[in-house]
DNA sequence: TACTTTGTTCGTAATTTCACGAACCACGAA
DNA sequence: TTCGTGGTTCGTGAAATTACGAACAAAGTA
C-alpha cells in the first residue's frame, strides 16, 4: 500500500508493532520471553478476558509470526517463534537505539 | 481495563507499540530518530497521503507521547518527545532483550 | 460409545482505525 | 484588510479491532 519510500523493514517493524499494540498480547509476549513456553488453559485462568477473545489474540500473534502452537494431547503448547522473534528484536534494537541527534534540522529556513 | 496481572509497563509498552504499529508512523519516527526534526509539509510532500490523514498520524503519535510539536512561524516543528522515547527504550529494550530460556515449562504433566 | 477437557470458530455488537475531501484557522506578507 | 501558506478539524464511509457467548471439533478417558 505505501510506496517505496517506505522501507520493508519499516513495513516488518510496523506489523509486529501491531501485534505487540495490546496489553493482553504485550503479557503474552513477555511471558513467553521468560518461560519458554506456555498453555492457553493457564493464561485463560489468570487474564480477565474470556477463552475465545484469549484465542484471538493468540490467533493475532501467530499470524504475526511471534509465537507458534505446538499441538499436545488435549492441549496446545505455545512458544515464540524463535526466527521471527529474533528479527523483531534486531529491527526494533535498531530502531530504538538509533543514537538521537542533537543537531537542528538541515531545512532551517 | 485489565486487571491487576497486567502491569503498568505493559500497558504502557503496549500503548507505545500501538502507535508504531503503522507504517507512516515508523517512518516518522524512525526519521526524527536520525534528524532530531521535521515538518508536516516536508513529510507531507513524500508519503503517498493527503496531509489531513498524516495529520491524524500525527496526532496519534503525539497522543501516544511519542512525539512534540513546537508552533514555529507557520509552519510546525516535530520532534521527538525525548522523555517518552526514552521510556519506551528502556521498556522495548528491557522486553525484548530478555535473554530467551530453552528449559522447558514448569507445568510438565 | 458417551463424557470431559481444551481450544477454536462463528455470529454479533460496539468501538476504533484509516483514508479522503471540504472547511476552517492562524499568521505573515502584500 | 485581503491573500497565501501550512496545518488542523470535521464529516463521512469502509474496514479492522475488541469482546462476548454459543456452538463446534479433537482427542484422551470412563
Amino acid at each position: 500500500m505505501p510506496k517505496e519510500i517506505i522501507s520493508n523493514d519499516q513495513i516488518k517493524a510496523a506489523r509486529y508493532a501491531k501485534a505487540m499494540g495490546h496489553p493482553i498480547r504485550m503479557y503474552v509476549l513477555e511471558l513467553l520471553s521468560r518461560q519458554s513456553c506456555c498453555y492457553s488453559g493457564d493464561l485463560s485462568e489468570v487474564l480477565p478476558i474470556v477463552k475465545s477473545t484469549l484465542s484471538q489474540h493468540l490467533k493475532e500473534l501467530k499470524d504475526a509470526g511471534l509465537i507458534q502452537g505446538e499441538i499436545e494431547a488435549p492441549r496446545i503448547k505455545y512458544c515464540l517463534n524463535k526466527e521471527n522473534w529474533k528479527e523483531a528484536q534486531e529491527l526494533f534494537n535498531r530502531f530504538l537505539n538509533n543514537p538521537v541527534k542533537i543537531v537542528d534540522c538541515q531545512i532551517d529556513k
